[in-house]
DNA sequence: TCGAATGATTGCCA
DNA sequence: TGGCAATCATTCGA
């Protein structure tokens, strides 16, 4: 179809090449409508997979994408040789009326190179127009599958949790770094943007009315205790097994249990070994007190249930949190025993 | 079907 | 450039 396109271009003169033109046919092969048949499209439609946020579940968006993409190929093909057929047997047909003309009248060369200029000419103009409204389907094609307004999905309740789970958890400063961003896309399964935009209404929308959210936050408060008491159990199962010998202090001692800050992505980040090493080998001197620290922990949280403490110690007089946002700044691990701890103290 | 919830976009600001 | 505030557009649950 392209050779027999060039054709036909090839035989108007000399004319430079129409840059209108030359931009729709860039745009059609960029789209894969009027490149090579197999795949065509899949890139145009990966590219707008990705940038409409892709994940595993617009796969089925993709797919229609792909298959409105091949019926608009298969139309423009279509016409196309239509159109090519036509101007062949129109030109056929002014020769041979021409020839007949030549039999009464002398005929030059040049004439009939002319005529059959013309001709072409008027065809390619058709083209373009089937070209520029082949570009403009694709256009809207594309518009509509990359509007992501019109086909906005919930997140699922897991990823919803994770990122709950990481904003109550830092509520006194819930400004994550793109490190964080990025690993909170990951394991949500959406994209960095995604998570900002996550992040932006939360704080917003947190702040407008955290009476409304107060339940929610003691919920997350609640189970970011409990993980926080499992994993200290299994670090003391851990110990216990590595040194059973270990003496018992009896000391008070502090204990760093990170129920707050970045607890949450230590928690999910690291498996019961690890975590001990990290976060509480370090610091357990004695086991009897951490696993009455834990419990205690635990409490705290549950009277939070009853007494609502979770209110915004971090926002400041001006609706601003107090820590300022810190864009550069990771996720502050010396964020220590956090507000929310803290908070519980007092 | 309607209102609430929610993800995305836009415009503005520091 | 990131964040905020307002708003839009869609989804969801009663």
């Amino acid at each position: 179809v392209t050779t027999k396109c060039l054709s036909i271009r090839g035989a108007q003169e000399e004319d430079p090449p129409d840059p209108q033109l030359m931009r729709l046919d860039n745009m059609l092969l960029a789209e894969g409508v009027s490149g090579p048949e197999k795949g065509g499209g899949s890139a145009a439609a990966a590219a707008a997979a990705a940038a409409a946020g892709g994940g595993a579940d617009n796969s089925i968006e993709h797919s229609d994408y792909r298959a409105k993409l091949t019926q608009i190929r298969q139309i423009y093909h279509t016409e196309l040789e239509k159109y090519e057929q036509a101007c062949n047997e129109f030109t056929t047909h002014v020769m041979n009326l021409l020839r007949e003309q030549s039999r009464t009248r002398p005929i030059s060369p040049k004439e009939i190179e002319r005529m059959v200029g013309i001709i072409h000419r008027k065809f390619s103009s058709i083209q373009m127009q089937l070209k520029q409204s082949t570009c403009e389907a694709v256009m809207i094609l594309r518009s509509r599958f990359l509007d992501a307004r019109r086909k906005r999905r919930n997140f699922s309740k897991q990823a919803t949790e994770i990122l709950n789970e990481y904003f109550y958890s830092h509520l006194s400063n819930p400004y994550p770094s793109e490190e964080a961003k990025e690993e909170l896309a990951k394991k949500c399964s959406i994209t960095v943007s995604q998570v900002s935009n996550w992040f932006g209404n939360k704080r917003i929308r947190y702040k407008k009315n955290i009476g409304k959210f107060q339940e929610e936050a003691n919920l997350y408060a609640a189970k970011t205790a409990v993980t926080a008491t499992h994993a200290v159990a299994a670090a003391i199962q851990n110990s216990q097994a590595n040194s059973p010998t270990t003496p018992n202090s009896g000391s008070s001692a502090s204990f760093n249990l990170p129920n707050s800050g970045d607890m949450f992505m230590s928690m999910q980040s690291l498996n019961g070994a690890s975590y001990q090493g990290a976060q509480v080998g370090a610091n357990v001197q004695s086991q009897g007190d951490t696993i009455r620290h834990a419990i205690n922990q635990t409490t705290g949280y549950s009277d939070r249930l009853r007494h609502p403490l979770y209110s915004p110690h971090g926002l400041n007089g001006n609706g601003g949190w107090h820590d300022a946002p810190t864009p550069t700044s990771v996720t502050s691990p010396n964020e220590g025993p956090g507000s929310v701890h803290s908070d519980t103290s007092n």
